[in-house]
DNA sequence: TATTGTTATACTCTATAACTATA
DNA sequence: TATAGTTATAGAGTATAACAATA
């Protein structure tokens, strides 16, 4: 008596294998539909990664900001260095500690990302268009579940 | 009356970026457990998804090899190169068509893949730990849903 | 002595364009 | 003329190690 493996339980590994795949699409088409805005300065998931968490966060210091982001403070530098020159991301000096760096918006940067953020939703609304209002209700819960705490952490 | 977004319909825009930000936390999880198995060989996710792909549609054109990953041709032959460096791969030339370069693991290469996936299904197990085996079910289904029929031509 | 960010360097993955050999 | 794969070149993202300025 085999069932589908949608129904029943699948091998984990089938699962994070799915997870993957799905991802790495989606992944695809979201860069994909980004490069295709023609916006005055490239677009990459790394750079938005990064000047959506500066707006979140603004002023942030280079440090902290490459522990959100899980990456060496070596890799920050040389992207704050393009972003920068692209007019979207400032350098200040930190009063509190001369040693560190924060990091603004640009005041040409913030339209500039309100209009990322509302291509995000209209990207997200046609990638989830096969679930239901429901689904993507359980699709979240499952997600935060398995995610757990580590998703205080990071940004995305 | 606001509910749990884990209960109720959340934003797309969330869905997604929980989505992207979870599988961003288990690749990174995968990428170091492979790492750390001290193999004769570096094993990055690319390489790794190169050979499963070769493992399971064995031999295979690079040029087939390099639709189903999703890359171009150029990039496929650098990967090639350096497994076959690493005595993972061979090229053998296509009896049908001397354009063409087919791909086979070679004879060492088998149980180092064995291990491979034995260790991907411990790291899956131990990424879902959190899930029932219901829960597995759940994500299993919404995820094959959300794909639609793209999994088919692609590996991960 | 420890920390913040930078310079110097290098590696991996990816791409486009021009070329060779075959079809 | 078109296709399979390579050489040549480039660019993004990441890392380690050594160093400067400051704490």
């Amino acid at each position: 008596m085999t069932t589908s493996p949608s129904s029943n339980a699948p091998q984990a590994a089938e699962v994070i294998q799915l997870l993957l795949r799905s991802t790495h699409h989606i992944q695809q088409q979201y860069e994909a539909r980004l490069s295709a805005l023609s916006l005055p300065f490239p677009l990459s998931g790394p750079r938005l990664r990064l000047l959506l968490a500066v707006w979140k966060a603004e002023p942030i210091r280079m440090n902290e900001l490459a522990g959100k982001l899980g990456v060496k403070a070596r890799t920050i530098t040389d992207l704050v260095d393009a972003l920068e020159r692209d007019g979207l991301l400032i350098r200040v000096p930190d009063p509190m500690d001369r040693r560190a760096t924060l990091l603004r918006l640009s005041a040409e940067a913030v339209p500039h990302i309100e209009n990322v953020k509302r291509i995000q939703k209209d990207i997200s609304e046609s990638l989830l268009e096969r679930l239901a209002p429901e689904q993507r209700g359980q699709l979240f819960g499952l997600l935060s579940l398995l995610a757990g705490d580590c998703e205080v952490h990071f940004v995305c």
